[in-house]
DNA sequence: AGCACGCCGACT
DNA sequence: GTCGGCGTGCTC
């Protein structure tokens, strides 16, 4: 321990608390003492408050008015690389230290007691009378030694009802103790499950290899495309980590995805790695909050806030799927997970791995500067490659109203149901229709507390709003007019797409692959385990099934609509279009049959369709650098977006334009201001949102200035302000 | 975040 | 007269 980093009894020592105040408290050190960035508990008012010791007492504060620290936590104390993590995170994406905390202490009961559970093990002497379950028992006991089990767990393994277990304890030849309920997580083996690599991966894997046994901060931007093997690849990664004795995360998108990856890390590692997500039972959070903390747990799976954990001694994160846009988080602490992971590698000398087949533009522009190492995996396994891409001209095909499925399409589709193999048709909209209008006054049916239309969701026989997930039955008469049986669907969504593959298709199977279609995790990946064997004919889906899942009978991928991402004004349409097509197209003939990709488009010569079409990735790549250089957009300019809020719309315009006209501050640094503008849905769960954007040079002090700028206001009433730097989604 | 204090409207 | 609305300020 560094001197310094222990406050004996009574030392004055400023504490960081999860409560919204701008500042530090000073408190006197427990009986005892504590060390810095023990995990406290403190009065505050009334109310005992969780902290953390930050530093030594900063003075300033009448010291015979301090109030002692009530205890230190028993968990291990946060290392100076995570508190520098909450700092410089908190900083960048100007969120006030206690929110980062807060963030970093999302695990329930962590100012409990340790939580204890009964074990049994074997006591001493033996049982009065002795009886064939009895015998069992004690055998499972000396059989495991020193291991203890819960009373579960052993009547199982024995083969006995607890009734057996309860009256050997009752003569004392078993013995009942309290252990702690959270314990270590089993042991990862590095050496256990590995896989033959190709030539390809071997040559990945010693590249990412070296970049562990550094022991030193450095990102690689992995490209593989799909089914080149570039998990088996940064699992390697891992599995060096692991041997150093430092603890490995991987971030993944989505939460549906962790079933799969956790069989491949158990396959690889023998065991199972911890999990952290909002999935997760709440036992379950706080052991692997502990864990990770005293170092009982190797390997973290999960979703962006598992960055915020307490490691012992983080040595790798692999960012899977970086381009994933669900990285962004967009409510509450605004935050690009693929970014704080970089920062916070560079703080506890850790590597990154981002790996993704269609990487976004703004990792791929570092690895062309040279910042972040490139590693590229190009051959898929076995005789696959990837699919042949065709664009299907909409203007030349003939489609009777309300169809949408195009003649060309059909016959590609025929094709491979004749052939016994699977089509996917795949459009990018929940639900049966996303507008309903009335067909005598032209009234569209929107959601009563957002700008947003209902979208009608026929399986659910309700309409939805995909802003705030309120729904409502479907009415009968307009809500406008009045006039009865005149409500029309407008458009296609995934159901009513459904619909006309079974007027197509009678014969055929379909399975219909939406988030909102299914009850949790686990039946969706049955479903999908299901349709990979062969379970289906025709898959119809959205979005989710763009995301790592492996159809290998799969040969046909047919895009309703290639167009629908690149309407609107938003800049990264291009780029989320290009990546979604290539994700999609990637499902078609992953195993050793060739597959076929079919775009229906109505403007096959823009640029971005001939980009996909022709599987000219660096081409693409340089033609959006070179345009979002220009017009100095990020990677190339920093921007940051100002969301304001409040039921009152006149004084949420009020604060925007008063934001605007005193925007010193940003002119000084040579910043421009835009808006106020009602922001994209401008009306969310009754509150109205309006919206400023902020351009600036990539090296001019963006984050000084928006904290001076936003600062001279006072919200007042219900007004809310929220800064997010790098915006997502803007126009 | 909580919780107290405090200053104006509409009730028994 | 008082109950209670929620704006403002404080918590080491």
């Amino acid at each position: 321990m560094e001197e310094g980093d222990f406050f004996g009894s009574g030392a004055p020592v400023s504490v960081l608390t999860a409560q919204p105040l701008d500042r530090f408290l000073d408190y006197k050190a427990p009986e005892g003492g504590c060390v810095l960035g023990a995990f406290v508990e403190v009065p505050l008012g009334p109310r005992k408050v969780l902290g953390v010791i930050w530093g030594p007492g900063s003075g300033g504060f009448d010291l015979s008015r301090l109030r002692a620290v009530n205890r230190v936590l028993d968990v291990a104390p946060m290392g100076a690389d995570m508190r520098a993590f909450l700092q410089r995170a908190g900083e960048y994406t100007l969120t006030p230290l206690h929110a980062m905390l807060r963030l970093a202490t999302r695990a329930p009961g962590l100012s409990d007691p340790p939580s204890m559970r009964k074990i049994y093990r074997r006591g001493t002497g033996t049982p009065d009378r002795q009886t064939d379950a009895r015998r069992r028992v004690l055998a499972t006991l000396e059989d495991y030694g020193d291991l203890s089990f819960t009373m579960g767990e052993l009547a199982d393994m024995a083969g006995v009802t607890n009734s057996v277990i309860k009256g050997l304890v009752k003569q004392g030849v078993v013995r009942e103790e309290a252990a702690p309920r959270d314990v270590p997580f089993a042991r990862l083996d590095p050496e256990y499950g590995g896989k033959a690599l190709t030539e390809d991966q071997e040559a990945g894997a010693a590249q990412l290899r070296a970049g562990v046994q550094t022991g030193r901060y450095g990102t690689t931007l992995l490209r593989g495309v799909t089914g080149s093997g570039k998990t088996e690849v940064y699992l390697e990664a891992v599995a060096e980590c692991l041997r150093k004795g430092r603890q490995a995360l991987v971030l993944l998108p989505e939460i549906a995805l962790t079933a799969e990856f956790l069989t491949r890390v158990e396959a690889r590692f023998g065991a199972k790695p911890a999990e952290w997500h909002s999935g997760v039972t709440m036992t379950e959070r706080r052991r692997t909050w502990k864990m990770v903390g005293a170092g009982g747990a190797q390997m973290v799976i999960g979703a962006r806030s598992a960055l915020f954990l307490p490691y012992r001694d983080l040595g790798l994160i692999v960012v899977d799927e970086e381009h994933d846009t669900s990285y962004k988080q967009e409510d509450g602490v605004l935050y690009n997970a693929r970014d704080m992971a970089v920062l916070r590698a560079a703080l506890c000398e850790a590597q990154v791995v981002l790996a993704s087949a269609t990487p976004s533009l703004e990792s791929w522009t570092n690895a062309e500067l040279g910042k972040y190492s490139k590693l590229e995996l190009t051959s898929r396994y076995g005789a696959s490659v990837l699919p042949e891409m065709r664009a299907i001209d909409m203007r030349a095909e003939k489609l009777p109203a309300s169809h949408w499925i195009s003649p060309t399409l059909k016959a590609a589709v025929d094709a491979r149901i004749a052939k016994g193999e699977q089509a996917l048709l795949f459009i990018n909209r929940r639900g049966y229709a996303p507008v309903t209008i009335c067909r005598a006054c032209g009234h569209q049916i929107g959601c009563d507390s957002c700008d947003a239309r209902m979208v009608e969701h026929r399986f659910l026989k309700r309409l939805m709003c995909h802003q705030c997930g309120e729904t409502k039955p479907m009415p009968e008469a307009c809500p406008s007019c009045e006039v009865e049986g005149k409500l029309a669907p407008v458009g296609p969504g995934v159901e009513r797409l459904a619909e006309e593959a079974k007027e197509l298709w009678p014969e055929a199977r379909q399975a219909v692959l939406s988030s909102d279609l299914f009850g949790s995790a686990r039946a969706l990946k049955e479903s999908i385990e299901a349709i990979a064997q062969g379970g289906a004919d025709i898959i119809i889906g959205t979005q989710l099934v763009a995301k790592g899942h492996n159809f290998p009978l799969l040969t046909l991928v047919g895009v309703i609509d290639a167009d629908l991402g690149l309407q609107g004004s938003d800049l990264r349409a291009a780029e989320r279009t290009f990546q979604l097509m290539r994700q999609v197209a990637g499902r078609a003939g992953r195993s050793e049959r060739a597959g076929l990709a079919l775009l229906q488009t109505f403007q096959p010569e823009h640029p971005v369709i001939r980009a996909i079409l022709s599987g000219d990735e660096t081409g693409f790549w340089r033609a959006e650098a070179d345009e979002r250089r220009h017009a100095v957009v990020p990677p190339f300019g920093r921007m940051a977006g100002i969301i304001l809020s409040g039921s009152d719309v006149s004084q949420v315009f009020d604060l925007g334009n008063a934001l605007a006209r005193n925007a010193g501050a940003l002119k000084a640094i040579g910043a421009d201001v835009y808006g106020p503008a009602p922001a994209p849905i401008a009306r969310v769960r009754g509150r109205h949102r309006v919206r400023l954007l902020v351009k600036a040079d990539k090296s001019a002090p963006l984050q000084a200035a928006l904290a001076q700028w936003v600062g001279q206001f006072r919200l007042k009433g219900d007004l809310r302000l929220a800064v997010d730097i790098d915006p997502q989604n803007f126009y």
